[in-house]
DNA sequence: ACGATTTGACCGAC
DNA sequence: GTCGGTCAAATCGT
């Protein structure tokens, strides 16, 4: 407990030192008021997100060896069930499905699609999902979708997910998650030379080792300078996820949401739900979704697409730079 | 052909 | 009886 082992400091520096770099940028760019307030608040969002990763980082260090409760305030991972109101042991939940259903640990998530380029996957919990139904939930506007796990049958994963559009905000969906994936212990079993006929059509791009699923969440939050300058160029920007946290760790991001952001645009300020964390996504790729409709829009959330001109793809690299610089192994001891 | 999605039907909880 | 969640056949997409 409270050990942060080499990679997360050099992480932890690097997402502080990105978040100054940005802040320079846009202190520089608001003196010569020749940026657009889009360009603003793509600085802010990536300090913003700097900050958040460093903090992120910081919580996981601490939470991450065997005492989760000893960080009262963690993140609503997808995988972090911590919201949940069951404790403990999810092993036999798939056993009685009436007492299951009760038993599925759930939390809740905030997705906000404003996308750019009509890949907005930064809301991409890095699990792939299977849609089993939808259903008009009363008093609601919108339908709700269900997903469940890709590989329930082969893995026998019972991790669902629904997904209903906000009712107060159509950019914002509500994704409550039940059930903690199994198939990622599973996929670590499997011999990668002999897969499973179904796993060879996902093994590209759906189907992710624990430690991708880390990496890609950290992809998503994680903003590099170098990509701004690609970002400003071509205007195609996917904003990175941001998550906030209902802790004393969020104090910066609520300082600047309220103080700074706020007098920008006030859509750009989430309608908080306590308890969730809220993921963003670049208003500017809602423009490649000109006629989606609801389900459309779910789709979006749930599908693990690693499209391009997805952010994960610059993680993924980065990652690799610091793994190689570091000379560090993901399946350390320890280290989740 | 195969996997994913859609959608009406079914079932359990309340 | 109503509602939410899941199933499974039909349909769609690749």
């Amino acid at each position: 407990m409270g050990t942060i082992c080499e990679f997360e400091k050099s992480t932890i520096a690097n997402e502080l030192i990105q978040g100054m770099e940005v802040a320079r940028q846009l202190k520089f760019h608001l003196s010569s008021s020749s940026t657009s307030p889009e360009n603003e608040l793509c600085m802010l969002q990536k300090i913003l997100s700097s900050y958040d990763t460093a903090l992120l980082l910081l919580n996981w260090s601490e939470s991450s060896v065997v005492q989760p409760q000893a960080v009262p305030a963690m993140v609503n991972l997808p995988e972090s069930p911590i919201s949940t109101n069951e404790s403990g042991d999810f092993k036999d939940h798939h056993r009685d499905v009436s007492n299951k259903r009760k038993a599925l640990p759930t939390w809740k998530d905030q997705v906000k699609i404003c996308s750019d380029n009509g890949v907005g996957n930064s809301a991409d919990d890095g699990y792939s999902w299977r849609k089993y139904g939808q259903k008009d939930i009363l008093g609601a506007k919108h339908p709700r979708s269900y997903y469940r796990c890709t590989y329930k049958k082969t893995r026998t994963c019972h991790a669902t997910k629904q997904v209903q559009k906000s009712d107060n905000d159509p950019a914002i969906f509500e994704i409550t998650y039940k059930g903690k994936h199994t198939c990622l212990k599973a996929s670590n079993s499997v011999p990668p030379a002999t897969p499973e006929k179904q796993e060879q059509k996902h093994s590209n791009h759906q189907q992710q080792e624990p430690n991708d699923v880390l990496i890609n969440f950290r992809a998503n939050l994680r903003v590099k300078t170098d990509d701004f300058r690609v970002i400003e160029a071509s205007d195609s920007f996917s904003f990175p996820s941001r998550v906030e946290y209902n802790s004393q760790l969020s104090s910066f991001s609520q300082l600047v949401n309220e103080d700074l952001i706020g007098t920008f645009s006030p859509s750009f300020v989430s309608p908080e739900t306590t308890g969730s964390s809220y993921f963003s996504v670049s208003p500017y790729q809602m423009n490649s979704f000109p006629q989606l409709s609801d389900s459309d829009y779910t789709e979006i959330i749930s599908a693990n697409t690693s499209t391009t001109n997805s952010p994960i793809l610059d993680m993924d690299f980065q990652i690799d730079e610091v793994n190689l610089g570091l000379n560090f192994q993901f399946d350390t001891p320890g280290y989740f």
